[in-house]
DNA sequence: CCTCAATGTGTCACCCACTGACAGATGACC
DNA sequence: GGTCATCTGTCAGTGGGTGACACATTGAGG
């Protein structure tokens, strides 16, 4: 499917984002080029892998000119990683709301659960959308670019929870070893647990999974393995 | 101090790698250009920083073609990070080397100690090389475009570190849980370790880091915390 | 309906990292 | 000293990304 352009009478463009304010005849404009990028970008990663595709050749699909590209993404890394800030948001959003009589690995691992739960009614709506992410998910780990930015959102997520836990326990993540090192790994686990799912099953199996990660934590290293 | 170049005499060139094999002169020409390229892009970033740095900077400082920069570094991050590749490997190399008697994470601890060990000799020399280190450490995490480069870095390491351990305890690394969860969370707190440390107090600083990081893994997640 | 200000878009000129191809210089070895 | 491999500079080009300016479109108010 080639989502082709802006001025075009409408229709053709993909069901934005679930939640569409849609106020203003600007708004929706901005809106629908934005989806036509992220589309024709996603037809041509598909078909030619992200390095080999140009920003040129996506704003041709879409008859716009590549200074209007980088006025909607920062870079081409950006259109690809964007949703996953926005996940990395709602997660930290998620921690925040948990109460304070939760030891801290259980707040991480509810604010996971409550992040996911929030993922799913977007997912309903179109399978389309759900199989865009598995696939997403294969491209940036099959992009050593991608991924060394990936990484680089997962160690700000990292750093954010280290405030956030050491504000949660009152104490001081300078002399406290232990928020560093509960994110650091949380985070090191989600990681490994997302690599391991590669987007099969939807978001209740990476869920699972990070749990089964979780749990086979102290196992691993405080016994012996045989 | 700005090292000249190629061509010129000789002498002005900063005391190379630890070993040096030698042998012919055309070897010895090639590893002064490198040492020169390195040693101006060092005084450069330290002046300006790295992103407002420019290749061909770099190279007039050393009056070579641009070109000839490319040639001994794969990228701008490469001449930065080499060193951290090549640390990686020393490290993998000595997590080989370790008996297979020894449970995962006491072979994980005991490689890095004997791969530090080996770093030692290299820093005795030049108390200069050593303040080089510390500020490679804090220019990559000022540098987001290095901080990134470098998370792939131990990502590798993460994966490689999978294999060997799988290898190991001859367990299947696809269905076994464990070799990934140590490989992972053994990085991360390596990592952490590493950006408390700083690049103060040697390399014995950063090994006792991260042993006391190691040591508080399983009370930080299995205890209470008041 | 018309006007004005805000905002979005295209064009152009430019910077910088990086690469392939070719030609000339320079060690290595007999 | 001549031959061969290897290094180096030059050149032309690609691709990502940015600032500046001009034009066009939208939204709001009279």
């Amino acid at each position: 499917m080639t989502c082709t352009l802006n001025h075009v009478s409408s229709a053709v463009v993909k069901r934005s984002t679930p939640a569409t304010p849609a106020c203003g005849l600007r708004e929706r404009k901005k809106r629908r080029t934005r989806d036509a990028l992220v589309s024709a970008a996603w037809d041509l990663f598909h078909g030619r892998g992200y390095e080999r595709t140009t920003v040129r050749e996506i704003t041709d699909a879409v008859e716009v000119s590549e200074r209007t590209f980088f006025r909607y993404f920062a870079s081409k890394e950006d259109l690809v990683l964007a949703p996953l800030t926005a996940a990395s948001d709602a997660f930290t959003e998620q921690l925040r709301l948990r109460p304070a009589s939760e030891r801290p690995v259980d707040a991480l691992r509810n604010a996971l659960h409550a992040a996911a739960g929030l993922l799913e009614p977007g997912l309903l709506e179109t399978q389309t959308d759900w199989e865009t992410h598995r696939q997403a998910v294969k491209l940036i780990e099959s992009t050593p670019q991608l991924m060394s930015a990936h990484l680089l959102i997962a160690q700000r997520l990292t750093d954010h929870l280290v405030e956030i836990v050491a504000e949660r326990e009152h104490v001081d993540p300078l002399t406290d070893r232990r928020p560093r090192i509960i994110a650091a790994v949380f985070c090191a686990l989600m990681t490994v647990a997302g690599q391991v799912w590669g987007g099969d099953g939807g978001i209740e199996a990476l869920v699972k999974l990070a749990d089964e990660y979780l749990a086979d934590l102290i196992p691993t290293f405080a016994q012996s393995w045989h």
